[in-house]
Formats: structure tokens, sequence, C-alpha cells
DNA sequence: GTACAAGCTCAAGTCACTTGAGGTGCAAGC
DNA sequence: GCTTGCACCTCAAGTGACTTGAGCTTGTAC
């Protein structure tokens, strides 16, 4: 567990974060900006590497960067309530079940459409395809 | 049913598209370039509306705008193998599952994730905070 | 000495629009 | 005659979350 610096491209390893990506986090705040070295890289202390790591694994569950700006001042700063993450992640979870239900939906129309295709279409053409007169619906 | 010309407007509350998106969908070409009237403003035929009310109903099932371009394609040429349409259908709904496949792993994570917090959390402070934690995990 | 990797900056591209600024044309009401 | 309001016009920039590309320097290995 040292203290060494650690270079961009090492930030990116550990967080499987792309480079480019963490340069943007930086350009938008979300990472502080670093110190750099006599040849103008930047250098990453283990708290940026801790907080990046934070911020790749809100993106995994989907949260929109300024939620994560919320959770990871929420994450740096133990002193606040609970309830405020508690509250991010609920409506996270609304924001995902309502896509879903959206989804569903389309899933079972295409599934229908391309059902009656195969059973009724017959490889004729296009003009008798059973999906672009549905298409074409009004 | 008459052939009467009609304006962007008239094209929008048919279709529920909004203006700039028709206009827009004639700079990218997937609306072909309308006629002007003598103070410039654009007309269109039934014809385009027809088109355009195909595209929007495309894009209300998710489709692409590429795939669209392809299948207003196949819509107005007649002669085509139906297969193609239902190809770029199925295309379609596999993306659709493995998005699908996707949410309903982050909807049960971000459950759990809610729940563990209701349940053991006791409105405390950040710093014990599950989601957190949980958040934090390499 | 030179090839290669890793770093740098700045700008533009992605997707499918939306929003904003600023302007014209035309009919109705005062 | 004037103004209000609407529908239309163009062009540019903004959205989200990056990615990609061009063109540069620096440091290390052979």
């Amino acid at each position: 567990m040292s203290n060494t610096p650690l270079t961009i491209g090492a930030m990116a390893a550990h967080t499987r974060c792309s480079v480019p990506t963490i340069r943007y986090y930086e350009q938008i705040g979300l990472l502080p900006t670093p110190g750099r070295a006599a040849n103008g890289h930047r250098y990453y202390s283990r708290r940026d590497l801790t907080r990046l790591g934070f911020i790749k694994r809100c993106r995994d569950f989907g949260f929109p960067i300024e939620q994560v700006r919320v959770l990871a001042q929420l994450f740096e700063d133990g002193d606040q309530a609970c309830r405020e993450v508690r509250d991010q992640a609920q409506l996270h979870l609304d924001a995902v079940r309502a896509k879903l239900a959206d989804m569903r939906q389309l899933e079972a129309s295409l599934e229908l459409m391309v059902g009656s295709c195969d059973a009724t279409c017959n490889a004729g053409p296009t003009r008798d395809c059973c999906i672009l007169v549905d298409l074409a619906a009004p």
C-alpha cells in the first residue's frame, strides 16, 4: 500500500476507465485537478484512485453523471444523512423501472411483428409484409 | 382526401412529430427535399405525409435512424424481399432483449441496495451507509 | 540513433434531436 | 395605418457521456 503517485495510465488500469474518460471527468469537475510532474504528466493520489473507482461503479450501475456528483460528495463526507444516498438510489431505481416497462412493451410488440411475419408473410414481397403494414398503421 | 399540399405545421400535427424534427429529417436525407411556396415555406404531398408517418412509427418502436432509412426504402419499394424487413426487426428485437437483460440485472441490484439500506442503515451517517459501501467495493 | 509507448492539447464526432437567437410574411383587430 | 400574434424561415449551439482523431513531446529500450 504505497503512497507513490499514480500516472493516468495506472488509474485507468486500476479502474477500467479509459484514459480520455479520466481526462473528461477532470474537465467536468467530477475529479479534482490533479498535480503535474515536471514533464506535464498528471499524477494522482490513492484518494483520487478511490474516488475514481467509486465513480466508475456508480456509472456501471447506470447513475447519470449529475447523480454521481452528488453520491461522490456524500461518499467523501461521511457525516451526511444516509437518507440522501437512499433517495438517490430510489430515484434511479424508479427511472430504471420506468424504462424497463417501456422496453418490455417494445419487446412484446417486436416479438409479435417478427412472429406474424414468419407465420403469414411466406417470404413474399415487401408490399405484402405484415411488419410494414403494422409500421404504416395510423 | 384532397391533394392540397401540406404545410410543415400540418405535417407535424398529423404525425405528432415536432416541426424542427421534420426539418432535421430533411437535413439528414430521411425525408426528400420538399417544394417551396413563393414565400419560402415548405410544402408537402400526401406521399411525404405517409413517409413521415411511417418514420414516426418506426422511431416510436425504437428503430435507430439508420434502420429506419432501410425500412422506409423497403416500404416505398414494394418489390423487395419481405425477409429484409423481418431481419431488421429481428436485429432490433435482439438489441432490445440484450438491453432488457442488462436492465433487469440493474433493477435487481438497485432493489437490493435500497432494501438493504432500509433494513440496516437506520438513518445513520453516510459513512456507515451500506449503499456507499457497495458502490465503493472493488 | 531510432523505434515505440505513454503522455499531452484541442477539436470534432456520436445520436437524435431540442433550444435559442434573430428575422420574414401574413391576417385580424384597434 | 399600426400593432399584435402566429407560423414559418435560417443558422448555431446545447444535450449526455463520452470517443476519436490530429499532431505534438517525453522517456525508455534496443
